[in-house]
This record gives C-alpha cells, sequence and structure tokens, in this order.
DNA sequence: GCATTTCTTGTAAATTTTTTACATAATTCA
DNA sequence: TGAATTATGTAAAAAATTTACAAGAAATGC
C-alpha cells in the first residue's frame, strides 16, 4: 500500500506530473528536511503553486493526503538520517562537528541494528553461556573493545579475560578446553595476528566468534560470524564508528547472556555494587 | 531538540503526567502504530478523554502541538519496525532486546549531543592542543574508556598515556609539567582515588578534564568539566550507554584537536595507515 | 470536617489548516 | 484559428486542531 520510499516514487512519478506539480515535487526532493515541517500553504508559496495544486501532488504519488503524505515523507527520513550529509569538514563549528560526530554514530547504529543476523547472535548467546572461559582478543582500537567486554562479562560472573598481545594470545589459545569461546573482534577484519590466533583456538576445539565486517577473512573463518558493517570513516581519523558499533554488539550479547543466566545474576550483580560503592565518595 | 526516542520520553514522562494524560500515554504506548493514523478525536474518543487533554498530553511529552506529535511518533516507528505488529516468532525476543539496545543507545546519544557545553568542549580542545603530554585516568569500565581514548589521540600524534591503576596514575601525575593535560573519565563521578590522582595534576599544574556526570564530585573537582549524563540502566548491568556515550565525546574531543592542527596530520596519517596494511592481509 | 484554594478536565468557541467546487487560463488538436 | 480539453488558481466549505473558559475534583489550611 504505502510505497517505501516515497523520494524514489516521486522521482518515478515525476514524468507523468503537470508542471505546476512537478515543481512541488521538485521542491520535496531538494529539501525533504524542511518539507515535514511546512503546512500546506508554506510548501505551496514556496514551490510557487497554489494550495490545491500542493493536494493534487500528494494522490498523484499515491497519497491520500497532506498529511498522509507528510507523515510518509517523515517516515522515510527517519530510517535514513544520512540524508543530511555527514561529514566533517575543516571549518566546521564545534557545535556542527558535534553533532555531525553524534549524528553519524546514531546513523551507524540504527543501520547496524537492522543489519544484524539475529540468529547468529543468537548461536553466539548460546556457546557463551556454555563456555567455561571465555576470552576477547583484539588489537589496536579494538584492543579497547576487547578489554570493555571482558570487564562486562565478568560482572555477569563469567570467566573471562582479555588479550591484545598475540603471545599471550597464543598462549591462552592452547589452553583452551571445548567449547570454549573466543571473540575475535577486529574493524579491519584482515589483522593476520588475529586470524592466527583463531586458527589456534580452533584447534584446541574451541568456538571462534568473529566480530568482523562481512566477507572479510576474520568473518569467514569465524565459527560464529557477527558481521558488522559501519561505514568506516575514511578521513582524519580511522575506526570512530565501527569501535561504538563493535561495543553496541558486545552490549546485545552481555544482555542475551544476562537473560539466558536469569535471575541468579540478580543477587550477584547487588552485591558487586554494594562492594563498589565502598569506593566511591558520597 | 526533538527527542529520538518518543515512545522513551513517554515513558519516562509518565509519573508527572495527570491522570487522563496519563490514560492518553498508555493508549498511544499500547498501540503506536495505530495512533499515527489517527486524528486527534479518535485518539481521544479511544482513550477516553477529551481532545484538549490529548493536546496537553503532546505538550507534555515535548512536542508542540498534536500533528507534531504523530510526526515524531511516526519517525520513530519507522525507524523502530520492532513496534510493528509481528508474529511471535522463536528470533523475536532476540529482536527485542536487540532494539531495546540498540535504541537506548541512540536515545542516550541524540541526547546527550543536545545537553553538551560546547564552550567547555571548546576548552578542552584547546588544552590538549596547548599539552605536552595528554593523558587518559579512568578505572574499571571507564579503563577501557581510557584506553581507547589513548589510542586514539595517539594516533592524532599527541604524547598520550592511560593508566587505569592508581599507582601509575599518581607517579605519572606528579611527573606532569605545568599545561599538561589529564582527562580523567568516571562514569559515575564518584570514584575516590580519581579524585585523589586528579589532585595531584593540579598540584603539578596540570590541567584536569573531568568527563562525569553533572554535580557529581569529579565535575566539581575537574578544571574543565564535560557533564555526560547519560542514563544510568539501572537494570542487570550498569554503564551501558554511558560508556558508549563517554566515547562519542572523547570522538567530537579527537575531532576538535585534528581539525585544529589541521593538515599536518593528514599526511602523517597516511604514513600510518600503510604502515598498518603490513600487518594486514589481503 | 468544612471552606478555600489549587489543580484537572471537559465544553464550546475560535482559529488554523486542509480540501472541495468551480471558474478562468492555458494548451492541444482539428 | 477555434473548440475541446486539460491545467491551475481563487474562494468557499469542511475538517481538524487549538484556545479560552468554566465546572468539577482534589488538596490544603483552619
Amino acid at each position: 500500500m504505502k510505497p517505501a520510499q516515497l523520494t524514489q516514487t516521486i522521482s518515478d512519478t515525476m514524468i507523468d506530473l503537470r508542471k505546476s506539480e512537478r515543481k512541488v515535487a521538485e521542491f520535496v526532493l531538494k529539501e525533504p528536511l524542511g518539507v515535514i515541517r511546512m503546512r500546506i500553504v508554506d510548501l505551496a508559496q514556496q514551490a510557487g503553486v497554489s494550495e490545491p495544486t500542493v493536494v493534487r501532488f500528494c494522490r498523484a504519488v499515491g497519497c491520500h493526503g497532506f498529511q498522509d503524505f507528510k507523515l510518509a515523507l517523515a517516515q522515510q527520513l527517519a530510517s535514513s538520517p544520512s540524508y543530511g550529509q555527514i561529514a566533517v569538514t575543516d571549518t566546521d563549528s564545534t557545535r556542527e562537528y558535534t553533532h555531525k560526530v553524534f549524528d553519524s554514530t546514531v546513523d551507524t547504529l540504527l543501520k547496524l541494528r537492522d543489519s544484524l543476523a539475529l540468529e547468529n547472535l543468537e548461536a553466539a548467546v548460546a556457546a557463551i553461556c556454555n563456555a567455561q572461559r571465555v576470552e576477547f582478543y583484539g588489537f589496536g582500537a579494538s584492543a579497547a573493545v576487547a578489554f570493555d567486554a571482558q570487564h562486562k562479562f565478568f560482572r555477569l560472573q563469567i570467566t573471562s579475560a582479555a588479550y591484545s598481545d598475540p603471545h599471550l594470545q597464543n598462549m591462552s589459545a592452547t589452553s583452551l578446553q571445548p567449547g570454549d569461546v573466543v571473540i575475535a573482534i577486529s574493524q579491519s577484519g584482515r589483522t593476520q595476528a588475529l586470524l592466527d590466533s583463531m586458527e589456534l583456538v580452533k584447534r584446541s576445539g574451541g568456538i571462534v566468534i568473529g566480530l568482523a565486517p562481512s566477507g572479510t577473512p576474520i568473518a569467514h573463518s569465524a565459527n560464529i560470524a557477527i558481521e558488522i558493517d559501519a561505514k568506516e570513516d575514511i578521513q582524519i581519523y580511522t575506526p570512530l564508528s565501527s569501535r561504538i558499533a563493535h561495543l553496541a554488539v558486545i552490549d546485545v550479547l552481555a544482555i542475551g547472556v544476562a537473560q539466558k543466566k536469569g535471575p541468579q545474576l540478580q543477587a550477584h550483580l547487588q552485591q558487586l555494587q554494594s562492594g563498589l560503592s565502598s569506593l566511591r565518595i558520597d
């Protein structure tokens, strides 16, 4: 019924439109973000046509009326915030680049949310719950993610460790028991040393969960691949959003495990909390 | 400005609402998908209240009026298909909590984006650019943030270190030169050991940038406070979103520094990139 | 426990916004 | 070029939203 991509429909319908309706179409495509806050009179004026023409345009693109049209447009724009150009330039003000950093991060997260393979997540959660030991391997920016993950899972009463040193990884990998889990984290998906460690894990009978971009060697090599295709900012600084994307996925795994472990955990966490409070001041 | 996750806002605001407004809130949360196609009369009737009450409800949750409210709701639903009526399947609960993690993270980020004190960010960037050394201190979950930050700033050709050990922090703090910068990261804002380290830094003439919730001792004690009030998930696990919020702020700082350092950096980063590629496979 | 004040909520009116009806202008085709 | 057709705008009607206000409920003080 409702076209998923309204702007697409508008482009497609364009040739069938009358001259003044086309003016409306062009204006909408040029400034879709502005349109969703406009009244019909504003849009009519700005497009240089009369109000009924706007209504006729809305009907022509398959909507029931103007309100209906705005709603559909708003929905489309909500799912692709990238409509507003996100790229930090030299001349950006503090406010601008702050917004851009947040917006692009949010954008990455929303896209990732909808592209995650749920069955792999479930498999990963199940594997983690069954493991005696859970370890996190990562280098560079992924090392910080690994340590964060370790901290988080440790709190969930899971024996976990994080290694960012290939020697330590190798040593630990060879001592794993069948069923133990290693989560290999890589933003590039192509780190040779990590692949080597993964090989050792698999030889020990361990299960490797890979957090890496799809189609990369690490995603292929993992027993359970959680593919994370965060749009890399190739500019000034590397793994920015992708790192946060990885953390979010770790969070999802942690929640999944927490849910599975159930209420036994609650008591433990409360205890932990009271222990921590002695380190804090009022 | 506009709440990203309207339903979240509605839940949060619920306690402040009057009885009949709450009826509207409950109805909206129960059937959000239906509401976006309703007129104000329909919603009023179905919720069992009068039309002005609906308008008052819309205002109470931060919208300008009913239309505005519907628009915001539509936008959220467009980006959270989980709200759509989907038959309960085996994968559904996974889907649900996955969405919750992402949605609440996004929510936190957007709220933070609009509440950051820009002038403090600018002051922080300026301080970092002037420093000979930049160090990151944090414990627990904030330790991972500190290491991530260290990694990021190191790439920007800034002599940086990260310590999550109070002894190392103290030793390093006493050896700082005036003008050097320490970024103290705390999700609680009340870690005693961190406050002690900060005191030492200040005695050495160093500048302390504090990343902590507003109104906390660490925020007060810092020379430049960047207040981060991420809604803590009191549930199963602690610092979840707040940790990502801290990372995002670090990103903003890094961008700010990168921008100030200007193009001289570009060449350096390219060099770095080619160096890294030897560690990766094709 | 009653009177007074304050806060809630609905009714009805006013305003705003959208849509329809119709007339005029523009275009097409013979 | 002129009749027919289509396109567009004007103005009025309808619909929807918002405001003003009054009645009712709850809370507070005496």
